[in-house]
DNA sequence: TTCCTAGGTTAACACCGTTAAGTAATGGAA
DNA sequence: TTCCATTACTTAACGGTGTTAACCTAGGAA
């Protein structure tokens, strides 16, 4: 009797419909103004049927963000593969971080500016680089200072990695607040600002900072399009089409 | 006949009631948990009251943050009054807004981790430093380049003025939405954050690192409390009371 | 005195997230 | 086969939201 097999199956599939569904709704108008009823309509089912797969609105947000936050650090795995230095390797993930930021503004808002409930990471993905970005974050710095790239006064491993964090994070976020609030303000171009702020990075925190901005120049040609590409979700969106 | 004046002088007071009574809830629970309803209660009219003095609730909102840019500026101008050096302003003034998003969190994530309308500074602010945050960072900025403190390749005003901001903006705002992420991430002290993204900062773009770095640890005398004092809003919240 | 108006009120609207109650289909037990 | 329990959904409804419409009312103007 694999009936109860094919139930939890559909089940299964129902839940990646809705999540499909309302990663694509809230990434156009941002979670606030996407309602419970639109995203039932979308996948023609009643506001009220998503409420048997989630507790609630809040609590499917979180489940979405949990998931791109894996999906974020295979990102990272993926551009420092084949990198020549951990010091490329930390320039390459912040341009793939700004690159995700500048391709998928309101996706980067939920996750990173809006105040989620707090979702601890799930057993799995606690300690796994590969899919906790803070983690991998974490694994590069220690390289960095393993290979003796950083400066020799930065021993705190976290305090580090935050550090990093903070400033790609500014320059990200940045854009997301200011950039439309028109010309009063000379915004200088997303690119210009996002090199500035990866070069201010490795200049102030490496050992060598010559070095280092040459590394960064050739992430630059590593990652021409700041990390636009794979887009495993457009692939995962379009193959959801046949069903 | 001095009545209409009087009535005008009603209207402005009655504005003032609501504007204060809307930050000190918002800055309590945050923009979007607080009511039109609640605002009008704490003042003790209807919530359609409120109708009269603003089209709608965004309109208060930004409003508020309209005024309070200004407040946020003032901080600035006080703290650098008696700084020896454009190096050392930099540092303070970047203690000043560490210490506002520190000491008024929800507030700091009003003015620039939500997504307001565009609201372009009026007439008088646009170009005064003393009115206007952004301005007067970047006359700061001017100030540093004149006097041969930035690195010379530093030469776009606005680029280096917003790759600052950035940074600072970084560490503040990581603070807000990582802080109670729980004990998963071991995230280090603010005080060590604050200053170290600043260290980072002086040490980056400075054409003296060594110098800069001192210049920051006076800062660090000359603002102890992070810029936490002034409280300007707080003699004015007092003196409502008397009404 | 009567009228007009500014500045409030209450009632109501449309919409929200969410819950309660009802329904149609399905698979196993009698 | 019949019956029942379960599952997965629906529609109706609840309390709450921002906002608007309709109504009141004190007080200066005529």
């Amino acid at each position: 009797m694999g009936t109860s097999e094919r139930r939890e199956r559909e089940r299964l599939a129902m839940r990646e419909q809705i999540l499909d569904a309302a990663r694509e709704l809230f990434a156009e108008r941002g979670y606030q103004a996407v309602t419970m009823r639109e995203i039932g309509k979308r996948i023609e089912y009643s506001a009220t049927a998503l409420y048997g797969h989630f507790a609630d609105k809040e609590t499917l947000m979180t489940e979405l963000c949990r998931r791109d936050f894996a999906d974020f650090a295979q990102r990272f795995v993926a551009a420092v593969q084949d990198s020549p230095s951990p010091v490329e390797s930390v320039c390459r993930a912040g341009l793939v971080y700004l690159g995700f930021a500048e391709q998928f503004p309101q996706h980067y808002r939920l996750m990173f500016m809006s105040d989620m409930p707090e979702s601890p990471p799930q057993e799995g993905e606690r300690e796994d680089p590969k899919r906790n970005a803070y983690v991998f974050l974490r694994h590069l710095v220690v390289q960095l200072m393993e290979g003796g790239h950083l400066r020799a006064d930065l021993k705190d491993v976290d305090l580090a990695a935050q550090t990093i964090w903070g400033i790609v994070h500014g320059a990200a976020a940045l854009e997301l607040i200011i950039a439309k609030q028109g010309p009063w303000l000379d915004f200088r171009p997303r690119r210009e600002r996002f090199t500035e702020a990866l070069r201010t990075l490795v200049r102030a925190m490496m050992r060598d900072p010559e070095q280092a901005e040459r590394r960064l120049e050739s992430a630059l040609v590593a990652i021409p399009d700041f990390g636009t590409a794979p887009a495993k979700k457009a692939a995962r969106a379009t193959s959801k089409k046949k069903n």
